[in-house]
DNA sequence: CATGAATGAGAATTCATTCAT
DNA sequence: GATGAATGAATTCTCATTCAT
């Protein structure tokens, strides 16, 4: 596929993120996906076999959009107690950025026919290879990557859910950010 | 005339509950519904308004399961850890033994045109007052409610959801409640 | 049926009556009608064996009420002139008084599945009678009941329909009674 | 792609103005109009966003039938008793020859929800506009618009629906004839 | 590659009617 | 007689997809 190509099946690709946000995983036709994207619903199977495995595509795509945007924001200099903030707020921030991958995400990870095709741990691998270094440097608590991977994401994605005010958000995320620290270094 | 008959309402309910299991939140229509719990689709439309009216009901009525099934199992005159440990494992088996219930309310709360409806908070405030007695009594740390709740439901659940191999689970459910009582209690 | 069934029959009528105006025939369903009339729907079927038998009984009864508001208000001793005014006055404030049978009316009277069930003639026979007798006196000229029909009741019908504004309507009117007098009196 | 049929629209209303005429305008389904024209339901909603937007349309279009149909048959060179004469038969030709345009006219010209969308006199304005020369040159009354239309084209409407028998028809129709030059010329 | 038209299948919902009390 | 519940059939309309250009 050449560029101009490339570039209209980003567009698509938005264009449903954007109305999952909107519609929901429900209210997200083909058609209001081609509109919303401004091609006619055919020109959506020049890039798709199926709305189907549009989905499953995007999604795969999208489900570690927020770990590559940690591994921006962390480096292994860092010391551990600044990786933790550094994972947590940039968990915060990216729900607050990019809400429409956020919401999509979520949405479809939870949806049973969906679900399988990502695994999350797949996804967050290169943050936890980032932690295992820590971890036999012996800078972290030597938890396993399941339980890791529970405590560091799920919580601040709930709060990113849960709260729409954003100053009570500020000082739970300090909060949170704090107790994940005494949690996980020594 | 014959009465409206709660059972009824009851089998359209769990139906509805099973097909998101099943099917997920955008393969779910009231024709199946209907045909799940057994009576005809306007049938539906005698116990509720619409579609929309019905689910965002349901979500309501079964947003607070989770909460109700661990209000049962916990009791004041645990001691913390235990406390601690009785949440998380409940949190987990309810998962299991509602395995629909569990799937549906994940689904709609990640649903933008349907999670307004209901707020976490509201839902587990029961449990949070619990806590609040162990809090005053100075046999847990003093973290607010949202900290709270972000680490005690929200990992769980993600366990909950990626873990098929219930082995693997019990281990890292094991290890999540000493990771939670060494973070909540003195 | 006694008398408290009556009075419920013609609460259902004059429900059936007022939807024709609000929502049209085409709006108009035996539900609605039920709920407008502040009874079961299946208390529509004590009264009446279906819809359609429902809607042709009741066409069947008002199809002769504005002859029967002109018969009130007519009587043989009035001049001819007098006459002819009181029967076009009348026709117009009957459409305006009786603002739903009118328009039912009309309605049903242009449905061809209905239209069949009433003949104009056999309700406005009355009228027509009385103005046998003038035109036998010599005082009206001896056109026939077709053309008495068409030009007595339609135009002053036709005016009641596109006349919205209530003063033009006057004037119109009284112009419309001069031009039937000039007609059809010597 | 394929390009919008023009052809396959005007199907479409055909087929929809014949079933008024056939069910009446309560008997009339988008399916049994998708069925009459030969076209998928579905194909309706291309050229019409819903069925009511589709009934105001056709309505709209066609109420202005009887007056284009009119003004080919007439001209300013008749004199006055021949223009009225050929306005009257015009409007009863009309209603044989295009029997489902006239019924489907009538029905929606008295059904509330639509009557408001079109107004007889725009309709009527060009062939107002001819008898207004004539008044002006002293050939006519000078009657008003609303009192003339309500004359002209009421009353032989009237007979055109009451009178199936066309030999009667014929005669009441010389006759009506007969009374509106009387009526409108000196 | 790109498209708007076209559609069969199915969505949500309402209908006229009947049932059971 | 009167009713609210119940429903099969039909309603309007949308969907994912394909066709013809």
């Amino acid at each position: 596929m050449r560029s101009k190509d490339l570039e209209k099946k980003q567009r698509i690709k938005e264009a449903m993120v954007r109305l999952f946000l909107r519609e929901g995983i429900d209210g997200t036709s083909v058609s209001k996906i081609a509109r919303e994207a401004g091609v006619s619903p055919a020109t959506i199977y020049v890039y798709y076999n199926s709305k189907e495995e549009m989905l499953a595509e995007v999604f795969r795509e999208y489900s570690s959009a927020p770990y590559r945007y940690l591994m921006q924001r962390v480096s292994p200099e860092m010391d551990a107690a600044l990786l933790i903030e550094t994972i947590i707020r940039g968990c915060f921030s990216f729900s607050r950025e990019h809400e429409e991958i956020f919401s999509f995400v979520e949405q479809c990870s939870r949806c049973p026919t969906l679900s399988e095709q990502v695994s999350e741990e797949e996804c967050s691998c290169d943050i936890l290879d980032l932690i295992h270094a820590y971890q036999q440097r012996g800078l972290m608590r030597p938890y396993s990557d399941g339980s890791l991977g529970a405590v560091l994401f799920a919580p601040v994605r709930f709060l990113a859910m849960n709260r729409c005010d954003p100053c009570a958000g500020e000082e739970e995320l300090s909060e949170l950010i704090r107790m994940m620290q005494s949690l996980l270094l020594y």
